[in-house]
RNA sequence: GGAGCCGUAGUGCAGUCGGCUUAACACGCCUGCCUGUCACGCAGGAGAUCGCGGGUUCGAGCCCCGUCGGCUCCGCCA
């Protein structure tokens, strides 16, 4: 139905007589002549219907519509001089049409299909078929393609095989909440659907596939952010014979594949490494954005012993003080220091100091100080005339909390961030056990699989150390790994000091510790968030922009209007009832 | 579970201190005119339960309470 694509033609077609198919993206009605500009997933180009070339013809065009979608035989032709448009990929020429086809009307749209117009995220997710008609929107779902493409062959050149794994499968705890299936057929009983394919690809190891990978959905059932669907896709990959070193060289491999394949440009290798300590010390996040500074800097030892009680009783009881220097702020109004401080007590903090160096310092706790005091603290943030000062007191979590997303919040405001700029980050030497309080024991902070980097990791537990590692682009978590325990003994550790009884480790994880006691290699693996990838790479608005139907905030496609009620009959099939009382 | 912002023709929005409009404007839509436009132009027209429910008031799009939905954030996301 169509022999060339919009969007391809050009002067070298000029004389030819095309067909092609596509929408009607814009109709311009002289009257005497119309102007269509024909659109399919290529591009546009200007059609002419004129009614010296053919009446009837032209007396159907006066029935187009926007998103019309139709036919059109026509000769390419070189426009006439001076009716170039240049904005225009094929604005030098344009196709008299010969003879038109509606292959189908449209209803007049529920919103424009237009750029420049902010239309409503719920009305463009009900109809989300039409959104996707946009240009941008296209854009996004070819970069999609290339990138998965690019990804799938570069793995097959690195001797990777693709495997899938199963989508009904066991519960496990440890992690976020499953979505459950019930079991039809087995009463009382549910699969989850897998949060990743974490155990599958380790007993793929045990199998000998050497090199696996995947490019497969998982589902999360938790709250929703703009970078966070429940369901979501990842590139997941497992090698065998690997230290970390050889996993994060891999995907620096890939990157460089991707970057030069899609965009023709070479990026820098090695990525930058960096310790979780150090990314929590110097930027108060665990995915620093580091394409602007602003860090934060470490002020405890020198007013320890200072008059602000504030200060000094925190760092008596184990706490620090850091702060900020937010260059050229000091005429920031009382208003915005106060709505700075909201921010900070939001996240945690008892409250914020500020200090305006303007000529001499404004401050609400300068009298706290000596004047040697202030020069230090002055000098070692770099802080000049006309800049502000953000201090927080606290413990070194909420202080990181804090000031992190103070330096990111101000970073954006102020523009400081390049938009360009690309930083990847490996963050390395992760903790391998955080303490949790409501549940009163240690949790694993990648896994329970995660391998320590000490085999003693349990005579100091709360200092351990993981073989594991996050890939950072931009402050954006894209994705992050570890080497695997394969050591029965080092796994039963584990999971004692987890408070995970033999029992416990039996009825959850059992068939891989089973598997484990069948010569399973020493392997490790990374996951990437493939949607998160495009997110960043598209510079798109939002994760949803790269996901062809997405779900709202509250988990709900509205398009198809799902999750929704079944029948009593469908329930009962599954041997389950709601508690649900409709109302 | 919690906090904030938003909700007015199909779309984007204005609506001031609660009483001046018959709720304004732009795009879109419909009708007519227009042979070189490209965000075509010109003339006319239709189109609003002001998200929903309750309250205050002589009077509510506007104030208060609740509720629903969208977005952003905290918690959560091994």
């Amino acid at each position: 139905m169509k022999d060339r694509d919009c969007g391809s033609l050009s002067k070298k077609d000029a004389g030819q007589v095309v067909i092609l198919s596509g929408w009607v993206h814009r109709r311009r009605d002289h009257g005497g002549l119309i102007f269509v500009d024909l659109r399919d997933r290529s591009g546009l180009v200007q059609v002419v219907f004129d009614p010296d070339t053919s009446k009837e013809n032209f007396n159907l065009a006066e029935k187009l519509r926007s998103e019309f979608c139709v036919q059109i035989q026509g000769e390419v032709s070189i426009r006439p001089e001076g009716l170039e448009n240049n904005e225009l990929k094929t604005g030098e020429i344009e196709v008299k049409a010969q003879k038109l086809t509606i292959l189908s009307p449209s209803q007049a749209l529920p919103f424009a299909l237009d750029t420049r117009s902010d239309v409503d995220e719920a009305v463009r997710l009900k109809y989300r078929y039409l959104d996707l008609r946009r240009p941008e929107l296209q854009q996004n779902f070819i970069l999609r393609h290339q990138v998965t493409k690019a990804v799938r062959d570069f793995l097959d050149k690195e001797g990777f095989l693709e495997v899938e794994t199963p989508m009904l499968t066991k519960s496990t705890p440890e992690g976020a909440r499953d979505y459950l299936v019930p079991s039809r057929v087995n009463p009382g009983t549910f699969f989850a659907l897998p949060q990743s394919p974490q155990l599958f690809k380790q007993l793929l190891m045990v199998s000998g596939f050497e090199k696996y990978f995947q490019i497969v959905k998982c589902f999360r059932d938790e709250d929703l952010r703009k970078d966070r669907q429940p369901e979501f896709t990842q590139i997941d990959m497992e090698m065998s014979f690997v230290e970390e070193q050889d996993i994060q060289q891999l995907i620096e491999r890939m990157f460089v594949y991707l970057f030069e394949r899609i965009y023709a440009i070479k990026i820098d290798t090695p990525f930058p490494r960096m310790t979780y300590q150090e990314a929590m010390n110097r930027y108060g996040s665990d995915k620093p954005d580091t394409r602007f500074g602003m860090e934060l800097v470490d002020l405890t030892d020198l007013l320890a012993d200072c008059g602000f009680k504030v200060f000094n009783e925190t760092i008596k009881k184990g706490g620090q003080v850091k702060g900020i220097c937010v260059k050229g702020c000091a005429d920031y109004t009382r208003k915005q220091l106060d709505d700075l401080t909201t921010l900070a007590q939001e996240l945690g903090a008892k409250g914020l100091a500020w200090m305006l160096i303007k000529d001499e310092i404004k401050s609400p706790i300068a009298k706290f100080f000596t004047d040697t005091e202030i020069a230090n603290i002055t000098q070692r943030l770099q802080a000049q005339n006309g800049d502000l000062l953000l201090l927080v007191a606290d413990q070194k979590e909420t202080v990181a909390a804090v000031l992190g997303r103070l330096r990111l919040d101000l970073g954006e405001t102020l523009g400081l961030i390049p938009k360009d700029k690309m930083n990847f980050l490996w963050v390395v030497d992760f903790p391998l056990l955080e303490w949790d309080k409501d549940e009163n024991r240690y949790m694993a902070v990648h896994h329970p699989f995660t391998a320590p980097k000490e085999e003693n990791f349990d005579e100091d537990p709360a200092n351990a150390l993981a073989k594991a590692y996050d890939l950072v682009l931009n402050g954006v978590e894209l994705g992050g790994g570890s080497i695997r325990i394969h050591d029965a003994n080092l796994q039963t550790k584990l999971f004692k000091v987890l408070g995970i009884s033999e029992e416990e480790a039996e009825e959850k994880f059992g068939f891989l510790l089973q598997a484990f006691k069948f010569g399973p290699p020493p392997h490790g693996g990374i996951a990437f968030g493939l949607d998160r990838m495009i997110w960043l790479l598209a510079k798109a608005e939002s994760i949803r922009d790269v996901i062809a139907f997405p779900k709202t905030q509250k988990a709900i496609c509205l398009l198809t209007e799902a999750p929704s009620t079944v029948s009593s009959k469908q329930l009962k099939e599954l041997h389950i009832a709601s508690t649900v009382v409709k109302s």
